[in-house]
DNA sequence: GTAAAGGCGTATAGATGTGTACGATTTTGA
DNA sequence: TCAAAATCGTACACATCTATACGCCTTTAC
């Protein structure tokens, strides 16, 4: 199989484990159906990944890369620091609450040996939040903010931006937001935000 | 069986229920590993409880009434309600992050069908977010905060507490807080809340 | 063009889970 | 005390999953 095609059936057989696992959780979600679902040999699907465990690792991967080059793109822009904020926002909301990042959490919720969560935190938050904190320091030299420390704003950002959001839809109680509802989300957060960390405190 | 040896024993099975979802993950919680773990046949398992699913609702239905009950305690003190809401907070870090709580949340994301997910919102968040919405209210009209509304102020202030702190526990990337730790994440949200919704706001 | 490699579909052995059944033992209730 | 009910331990039929194997066919490499 020639490498390009190779890349595609990977990112299809993916794409089936997934679905099949969106719509019968981890559990159901066994080599065999996902071999049905893409239609392809479980032997392949041994052969490429292993096991089911080390599938679903690839999958955090090649998720946390895709993530990850898409908040770069957003973070180089040539714009003023508080336009890459919301920006930004409005990226992660998609990201974080979409049903892939929404699968795979509730993969890792699954997994008892704690290697999924551990891929994520390394593919996501523990790459994301220095960002952000650089993103804050940022902001602090344009004179937007004036926070304790660029870490503490950061961490403030993120629990006002995603909060429990994330939980709620990972155990099902929230569905998938639409455009809309993420736009009036992320203006409360960067109001509650500036709020919280805008130059105009008193006592800081 | 007698009520009281009965109750004991429904609350020792549902204890070795919990016990082999966290070693073992909720997908190797088999009612035969939990019946052995529990010394229990599996019949009267299926007798008691009908399957796994509704055996983990039961779960989540007691410990949801503790849960409401030991909030409820703290919030009918006799003391300001600045205070209350230093011990509410403390409690429910406690009880979010705790094991069985992340135990629960983590079969909840496993399960596809949402009932589980269903039943933890049910007796948690929608039970709570009303009565911290009330408490809200009291600090506002002891002048302790001046929020846009009371509903607005609740969510900042759940955003703020708990952020992602309960969705890394459950994805196995953070260890169960000590009491210090949770001391010092309740002085920081508390710091931050009043700073969001202090009476002393700009532009209010 | 042809041989090698690899995927597909199916088959398989072994392990494990679900839900039920049944005798032996214990507990309950009168 | 004694009969009824319930639990325990074990066994069972049935289904499913894991991981591997093999023949068939397509694709790749030379």
């Amino acid at each position: 199989m020639r490498t390009d095609r190779k890349d595609k059936r990977r990112s299809e057989i993916e794409s089936a484990a997934l679905e099949v696992m969106r719509q019968r959780g981890y559990e159901g979600a066994s080599m065999l159906n996902i071999a049905k679902a893409a239609k392809a040999s479980n032997e392949t699907l041994y052969r490429w990944y292993g096991d089911k465990q080390r599938l679903f690792l690839e999958i955090v991967k090649s998720n946390a890369a895709e993530a990850e080059a898409a908040l770069d793109k957003a973070l180089a822009a040539e714009l003023p620091p508080e336009d890459i904020l919301e920006h930004m926002c409005k990226q992660m909301l998609h990201l974080l609450l979409g049903e892939r990042a929404v699968a795979l959490n509730r993969a890792a919720a699954s997994d008892a040996s704690g290697q999924l969560g551990g891929a994520i935190a390394k593919g996501g938050r523990d790459r994301v939040f220095p960002k952000i904190v650089q993103l804050m320091g940022a902001l602090r030299e344009a004179g937007k903010i004036n926070p304790p420390s660029d870490e503490q704003a950061a961490q403030w950002f993120l629990q006002l931006l995603i909060g429990d959001l994330q939980l709620r839809r990972i155990i099902g109680t929230l569905p998938q937001p639409t455009r809309t509802q993420i736009a009036d989300h992320v203006d409360l957060t960067l109001t509650a935000f500036y709020r919280l960390c805008g130059p105009d405190q008193t006592g800081v």
